[in-house]
RNA sequence: GCCCGAGUGGUGGAAUGGUAGACACGGAGGACUUAAAAUUCUCUGCCCUCACCGGCGUGUGGGUUCGAGUCCCACCUCGGGCACCA
């Protein structure tokens, strides 16, 4: 320990010496040709923004180069590279205002970025930086494009295959057979008639099969700004949607556009999630946005309401609830369907409807997607659609509530079981009709015990009657059994339920003022356990509520004494009063807010389906009907273009004839030209559209979107100079996946999904080996501001991690960060906190000074290997918090004793991933040889964890009352007689018999008594 | 509205169903110092108490258990995601 004897610790001047030294030795480079296992520990790349970073930034970084640097140390080949997402909108912000090239100031960008992630310490290999702006990198985007552009998703086979092969298929046997992921309305055709289509319909046809195709889509479009616009730049105003910045009008347009057909993947996004060591709230974002559905499509007649009864169309509907069938009491088209067009001579009301059609297409998305607007719609009248499962004729509609781009376009409303549904028809008056009763299966039902009469039979009136003065309810509480609800009473032939329930009023309670409020629509299903009549029973529950006049009450039979008290509860109590009566609870909301039960249960009202459960129903009811079983999905295909400058350019050329030609490999990379200007160009297009000699080669004009870039990069740090595949084959087969994935959640449905979904095609066409390109992940949360809000220079909250480190030390700020909370827990910047971080540094420097030749205590021993094991285990698991913690309760243990020098590079080997620099220096003057991030990381000593005694805590009655120290090894005999000869348990147990004594071994007694 | 997740001292947080509050910050008091900083020692959930003893305590109310921060049910608050997806 000569060198740094006595010295003061100086963080500046050793943290830039390792740096130095790290650097020039390679420490951290990645291995090639080793036999050693891969471990690929990778941070999602940053865009490289001018502010420069804030302490909150490196907070997941430093979290992967901790885990890097311990696996690193277990002897794996650590790949652990850093690059940049370098195309992007604040660089061409910079481009159109200050006219010059966007390149050269994002280079800049990048290096100064660079040199701030240097100073903190990290282990990157930076040898296979890589950069999505630069011609060498962009060239294998391009590259990836051309094969989704020449790809088509084969749904028999479930994997993507050549554009070729798909037109063999079509010169063989047309497309009837093809079962393809395709665009809607796609004609059929013969191989005949594909031979004799032009090359321009046949490239026309073909577009619906590419993975990246072109097609239309309504953007929204703002002429002031000359732009599109995202749906969050938009913000709504009095006179309509307005654009964020300017407030300037904006409009929807259709425009021309690249798109990605990701849907094609949907079910294996969805499916493949499942096996994924992620955060499971990732995955379950993930799978909300894909929105798998699975339901029925069921067929309906629609026809004229003339006097032939003339059939026009069928239509399908997309139900999940194929189980409500006979509940249907009217069907809705959304406005912009064809089908409503070709219908017109049909619809005796087409001027009202088509004015309709028009509105709603004025309307923008935001507005007509917004939250509580009232729903709108038109009758088509003249028309009607014929329920397929009863022949009934109901009233067909449009209405914006219903998604053209959804399911089939078409909805059959069942207003008594979709809220939906349920509030457009009280505002138009159409008919609500249940068909479904909500079941609740008690806990409680026994085997063995009888069962009372078939379900249909039993129908009983539940009464829930208000209190005459007071805003109370009357509940009965039943002696025996606790059971708790309302007075209920069993309906008898002939009888309404009104009438049983009045009669059951009396009878159970005695007041004789009871009147009628009003009959619940809906009844409830019930299967339980009646606990007093000890039978298992089903029934129909109908609620009726009842106002009482006056107290008035007659006597009441002493056998209904005996079974029952009456409880008066409140309006604000009943929902915890009943908290574990579900049917008695449900008909206790029903009866104040009525609206549809979109619950399953027992199918009533449904013809031969009646006394079905709602799983079996929808099977059976399809079938009946000639509907079948289909899968949806919410998410939709991607659009794939930016009308942008800075971006990738589209490799394909546009012929004079008006054919797509595909760039060949060897002509890639397409660079970005010069252009004169890079401001939009104000009619929708992208700053490449005013360049003459791009315009005249046919050049697509509009650029990949950001993802595009993103999608891939952890593939091309395998192989990151390679410029003849984006990745060698063996580099790819050794690295094959993503081990470790750090970065944050903001990008659940983006970049993951966008990366899953390329790795995919990818695999599909067999360029990458494994169907998954990360295998787990982990999100960090955000660095706050210390006043709690978000880290902007609007708050003046900002702290710079280049002061940190040079106030306090990387090694404290690495060491802080990780310890200030949970890594994926949003936490506030604390700058009193970082003093505790930099005092345990100093102590350790201290301790490296007063260490002992010889040997260390047997306690100080114990504590070392238990934090071995305790470190190892937490890093492991992403619990850096409680891994400092480790650290600094065994400096606490190892400054009360004598530390061997051999023992103390233990700790600091622990110590290396979290405070790299001095660890490296005081195993250096200790006489190590080497840096100790390649030194191997050690392992515990299990012997040294055994403890001979233990202290334990004694309880009576689950109290905690004494504490007593034992043998390890004592029995559980010796153990309750050392508990109860305790002067303070016999204290406490005086007067008390012991019932039973329960031992946890090195953990607690605790004993019984009464 | 629907779907996730979280609520623990003054603060950040710790705790395989088994002694709640580890570790750290902050605070109070003492030592060292002419003094301050640094360092170091003691105390630090709340209430009662000089002190001991004791009581209370992990958002609220119930439940399961010998024992619940942890499991179950309902509610409240906060954070995130989705937003007419039939």
């Amino acid at each position: 320990m000569k060198a740094s004897k006595g010295t003061l610790y100086n963080h500046l001047k050793i943290e830039k010496k390792w740096q130095k030294e790290w650097d020039a030795a390679k420490t951290y480079q990645t291995e090639k040709g080793t036999k050693k296992k891969k471990m690929y520990v990778l941070d999602m790349f940053p865009y490289p923004s001018g502010a420069g970073l804030h302490v909150g930034h490196p907070r997941g970084y430093i979290g992967s180069d901790v885990y890097a640097r311990m696996k690193r140390m277990e002897g794996f080949n650590v790949l652990h590279p850093m690059g940049f997402d370098s195309f992007g909108l604040p660089a061409e912000q910079y481009a159109i205002q200050t006219k010059k090239h966007p390149g050269p100031f994002t280079d800049k960008l990048v290096a100064q970025y660079k040199k701030q992630l240097e100073i903190i310490g990290f282990s990157y290999d930076w040898d296979r930086e890589v950069s999505t702006h630069r011609p060498e990198y962009y060239k294998w985007t391009q590259w990836i494009f051309l094969k989704l552009y020449d790809a088509w998703y084969d749904s028999k086979k479930n994997k993507a295959r050549t554009i070729a092969e798909l037109i063999s298929i079509f010169e063989k046997s047309g497309n009837k057979s093809v079962a393809a992921v395709t665009d809607a309305n796609t004609p059929l055709f013969s191989a005949k008639e594909w031979q004799a289509f032009s090359a321009m319909e046949q490239q026309e046809l073909l577009m619906r099969y590419r993975l990246a195709y072109e097609g239309f889509a309504e953007v929204n479009w703002c002429e002031e700004l000359g732009t599109v616009l995202a749906n969050d730049e938009i913000v709504d105003s009095p006179t309509g949607p307005v654009s964020e910045r300017g407030g300037f009008p904006v409009i929807k347009k259709a425009m021309r556009q690249w798109f990605m057909r990701i849907t094609a993947y949907a079910d294996r996004l969805a499916a493949d999630l499942e096996p994924l060591d992620w955060p499971s709230n990732i995955k379950e974002i993930q799978k909300n946005w894909i929105g798998k559905s699975e339901g029925s499509e069921i067929p309906f007649d629609i026809q004229a309401e003339s006097d032939d009864k003339e059939s026009i169309a069928s239509v399908s509907v997309f139900t999940t609830r194929a189980d409500t069938l006979f509940g249907v009491t009217y069907m809705v088209i959304a406005p912009e369907h064809a089908l409503v067009q070709e219908w017109q001579n049909a619809i005796s009301n087409w001027k009202e409807v088509s004015a309709y059609i028009q509105k709603v297409a004025q309307k923008d998305d935001t507005e007509r997607m917004s939250t509580d607007k009232e729903k709108t719609g038109v009758q088509l009248k003249g028309l009607v659609a014929i329920n397929p499962a009863n022949g009934e004729a109901v009233p067909v509609w449009i209405a914006d509530y219903v998604l053209a781009s959804y399911g089939t376009g078409a909805v059959m409303a069942v207003p008594a079981h979709d809220e939906r549904d349920y509030a457009f028809a009280r505002k138009y008056g159409l008919p609500i009709r249940e068909v479904v009763e909500p079941l609740f299966k008690k806990t409680g039902d026994k085997d063995g015990v009888k069962e009372s009469l078939p379900f249909k039979k039993r129908h009983a009136a539940v009464a829930v009657i208000k209190h005459w003065k007071d805003d109370t309810y009357l509940c009965l509480k039943w002696k025996k059994t606790d059971w708790r609800g309302f007075v209920i009473g069993g309906i008898e032939t002939g009888e309404s339920a009104a009438d049983a329930a009045a009669r059951e009023i009396v009878e159970e309670t005695g007041y004789t003022s009871a009147e009628m409020v009003k009959e619940v629509s809906g009844t409830v299903h019930a299967q339980f356990y009646h606990a007093v009549k000890e039978e298992n029973r089903w029934a129909h529950f109908h609620p009726v509520v009842f106002q009482l006049k006056n107290g008035d009450q007659v006597e009441t039979a002493e056998s209904e004494k005996e079974i029952h008290d009456i409880v008066w509860v409140s309006k604000n109590e009943m929902e915890t009063y009943l908290s574990w009566v579900g049917d008695m609870q449900l008909i206790w909301k029903r009866a104040f807010d009525e609206g549809a039960s979109s619950q399953e249960g027992i199918l009533v009202h449904s013809g031969d389906f009646d006394g079905l459960d709602s799983a079996a129903a929808r099977a059976a009811v399809t079938k009946l009907v000639g509907g079948k079983a289909v899968t949806k999905y919410k998410m939709r295909d991607a659009i794939f273009a930016r009308q942008r400058y800075w971006g990738e350019p589209i490799p394909l050329q546009h012929a004079a004839n008006g054919l797509i030609v595909a760039m060949k490999e060897k002509q890639l990379p397409l660079v970005l030209p010069k252009v004169a200007s890079y401001a939009p160009s104000g009619n929708g297009e992208s700053p490449l559209a005013g360049v003459k000699s791009w315009v005249k080669e046919g050049y697509e004009t509009n650029t990949m979107p950001g993802w595009a870039g993103s999608s891939w990069y952890f593939l091309r740090y395998m192989d990151p100079t390679n410029s003849k595949a984006f990745a060698s084959e063996k580099a790819v087969d050794y690295w094959r996946d993503v081990d470790m994935y750090v970065g944050g959640a903001e990008h659940a449905t983006g970049h993951l999904l966008y990366s899953r979904f390329w790795h995919k095609f990818l695999y599909d066409m067999g360029f990458v080996p494994t169907k998954e390109p990360f295998k787990a992940l982990r999100n960090q949360g955000m660095i706050g501001g210390a006043d709690g809000r978000k880290m902007s220079k609007r708050w003046g909250n900002i702290v710079n991690p280049d002061e940190v480190v040079k106030l306090y030390g990387a090694d404290s700020l690495r060491l802080f960060e990780m310890f200030l909370g949970p890594f994926d827990s949003h936490l506030p910047w604390s700058t009193e906190g970082i003093i505790g971080s930099r005092r345990f540094i100093e102590r350790v420097w201290r301790l490296a000074q007063k260490l002992d030749e010889k040997a260390s205590d047997k306690s100080v021993q114990k504590s070392i290997h238990k934090t071995i094991k305790k470190v190892t285990e937490d890093i492991a698991q992403f619990a850096f918090n409680t891994s400092v913690s480790a650290l600094m309760i065994c400096l606490n243990e190892m400054e009360k004793g004598k530390v061997s020098t051999k023992d103390f590079a233990l700790f600091l080997q622990l110590l290396a991933p979290f405070a790299p620099h001095i660890a490296d220096e005081l195993w250096n003057a200790s006489g190590q040889k080497g840096s100790i991030h390649r030194s191997s990381w050690p392992k515990h000593n299990p012997k040294l964890l055994i403890e001979d005694e233990v202290t334990i805590g004694v309880q009576v009655n689950g109290k905690v009352r004494a504490e007593i120290t034992v043998a390890a090894d004592a029995t559980k005999e010796s153990l309750e007689a050392a508990a109860l000869a305790l002067p303070r348990i016999q204290e406490f147990l005086s007067g008390l018999t012991v019932r039973k004594i329960i031992v946890v071994p090195g953990r607690v007694i605790n004993i019984v008594a009464a």
